[in-house]
DNA sequence: GTTCGTGCAAACGGTTTGCAACAAT
DNA sequence: ATTGTTGCAAACCGTTTGCACGAAC
């Protein structure tokens, strides 16, 4: 890693309330910058690459410090593991029926209306989960 | 269980081309005609008050068997748990942040826009997952 | 008598927790 | 000194699986 980017890294962590230790830096290193949707367990994996003594303990003490702190959001889309998604701005998922990939769908790519209507919701989020397969005709 | 209800419960798990042993008729009648969107273990508890001899086994093969037949849709809207939907027809959800508590949300009470539009994707199936607190005042 | 369904208990996999060691302030 | 962070291992909990018994055709 760069030192510039890791003192970006450092700063980002600052802001968020969260002292900048090596692990959890190693640890936003990745999961604060891709679209990989990974389990805890995936960012272990990465993690592990460049900093090998992290303990998964502390992977998961940490996501969810982060998910805590507005760097992460937490996703439940499918069974049996929680996805971390680096981006935080409201927006729709798409889930590959055959591979479990999950997708970033851009908020304005589908219209919603009329979420806020609910009787008796007060609503804090929504989003639109979309499943299927990705279709081998037209991919662009 | 009255007879005439128990012959409808086997007319329906037989039309779905399930055998209607006891345990899944006693399963059937609680859980085809719920809107608690209940957990595994839920329908443990309540089939067990009629039928106390089924093991969990039988209830997890059993789930399973309905929502491959189309009896049933299992959502994964929380961690740690799938919860089963007897109804079955497209529809949209909302969980309650304070409580964890499933509520369907009619397919025409929002309206989604462009879904079948998004490139590259084949759209099987998709739902708006809402958010919030059940609100204090104008619970109707 | 072969297939299907059930019950039990053990296994499994993702996640959490208790605790002791250590680092930062 | 106090507080926060880490690593390890064990515990936890929902779910799955292997297997033997029994029921249904």
């Amino acid at each position: 890693m760069q030192p510039d980017r890791q003192q970006i890294l450092i700063e980002r962590l600052e802001r968020a309330g969260v002292r900048p230790s090596a692990q959890r830096v190693a640890i936003a290193d990745y999961v604060l910058d891709t679209e990989d949707h990974p389990t805890a367990d995936r960012v272990w994996q990465v993690v592990r690459e460049s900093f090998p003594m992290v303990s998964r303990a502390t992977i998961y003490n940490t996501l969810q410090l982060f998910a805590e702190c507005g760097l992460l959001k937490s996703l439940v889309l499918a069974e049996g593991s929680v996805v971390y998604d680096p981006k935080v701005e409201p927006h729709h998922h798409f889930v590959d029926d055959a591979t479990g990939a999950i997708q970033d769908i851009p908020w304005q790519a589908i219209r919603v209306g009329k979420v806020e209507d609910l009787p008796g919701i007060e609503v804090r989020d929504y989003m639109v989960v979309v499943r299927g397969t990705r279709s081998t005709a037209k991919r662009r």
